[in-house]
DNA sequence: TCTTATTATTAGGTATGCCTAAAATGGGAG
DNA sequence: CTCCCATTTTAGGCATACCTAATAATAAGA
């Protein structure tokens, strides 16, 4: 079994690689808070472990067995923070933390029985899908609230998971899931827009905007 | 924080001392399943962390301190044992395994949403008492249904939960928590005991009478 | 009491995963 | 096309918690 930290950096690979495309020495030290030397040589096993394929000073790339613990992983983390919110009714802003200590130590056993409790879900708290047992993950496209066009009428897909303070302040103007946003005003100057949500209207930032990803209504 | 092998030397101390009242090296290696030399470098670091008082070759005792380490760890355990049992379903020789690992990540928000989903249970679910937040653990008195009297009409208490092959063999022949066992016949050349469950004649062995405590009924 | 067997401790070494400091690489500016 | 600098890798160390082998202390029997 692969161990927690090993878990991390699939994980971290995993999100890089779909985020950006290429994954760097560099944006794993920061994203992984380690130094770039201790990611060189974490790299390394990992590579040869067959996680993963590595050329050195260009980047890595995980391999299928790679991607499929990662997304064993994702799938643990998401079903947990579903679990958490669902059922122990935790905040939204506070599940993430929480499942990335749990995703590690999830049997499959508990990865079932919790799959079943909630009844199948696909996607998690945040809107992110939840891949299947054996890998698959089914990604809705969507776009950045802050490139819906003006007047349009959106609805939320997902929000950004990472930041709690930020998903916090989200929570308190009345952002959330499968909610309905009006784009009443773009402000070309800093990205930030007027829109209406349930009816009142807010002004958000382009950090805001930004972290929610949306739909046509 | 304590890590992760902290918190299991010092549970497994606390439960030594319990059940034998002196504890050894050669105790803990035993149940910890390490040898006695790292047990006694563990327990050299435990007594200059102050969790546990250590004079060479004679045993080791818990401080104040690391008895409430102990028993928060425990409390976590059992909170956690009782959650999988109730809400997950998970079968009751399942639990224990699983809560060894929970125990230790479990944050104190966990443990209080889970204690508040549970509403505040005293016992978990092989009948051991589950301590307060703040180190206090009633233990109920009761007898090894090996020692009950011929004749006597006793309850279930509490059960081993270390076992998981013997529990799930006490499942299967009807023994469980507060039921009702009477003492029909005690054969003395080994032991073991020809009881009624619930109108049910069974022949059990001392082996497993000795894991069932009772009281009279 | 003395000797042996049991129990416990110390000494020295391994693996993991982190660190800092030093060396190597390669892409872009001049 | 070369040189510089940011990125990356290598070298050498540290901490944790384990191990085996060797030594020391205690307990128990002759």
């Amino acid at each position: 079994m692969a161990s927690e930290q090993i878990e991390n950096y699939l994980k971290q690979i995993y999100n890089l690689q779909s985020d950006e495309g290429r994954v760097s020495t560099s944006s794993l030290s920061k994203t992984l808070d380690v130094t770039p030397a201790s990611v060189s040589e974490m790299v390394k096993k990992l590579a040869d472990e067959g996680s993963l394929t590595h050329t050195p000073y260009k980047g890595v790339a995980l391999t299928g067995e790679g991607e499929l613990l990662a997304l064993r992983i994702i799938r643990k983390h998401r079903l947990w923070e579903m679990f958490l919110f669902n059922v122990l009714h935790f905040k939204l802003e506070e599940i993430h933390r929480e499942a990335e200590r749990f995703e590690h130590i999830m049997s499959d056993t508990m990865e079932e029985k919790i799959d079943e409790v909630l009844g199948r879900p696909t996607i998690d708290p945040h809107g992110h899908p939840i891949p299947t047992r054996d890998g698959v993950m089914r990604h809705v496209a969507g776009l950045r609230l802050t490139d819906a066009a003006e007047g349009a009428t959106m609805r939320v897909l997902r929000v950004n998971d990472a930041d709690a303070e930020l998903l916090q302040y989200m929570t308190s103007i009345g952002i959330a899931l499968h909610m309905t946003i009006v784009v009443k005003q773009k402000m070309n100057f800093d990205n930030s827009m007027r829109v209406a949500i349930d009816g009142r209207d807010v002004n958000i930032s382009s950090t805001i905007a930004a972290s929610v990803i949306v739909e046509h209504a």
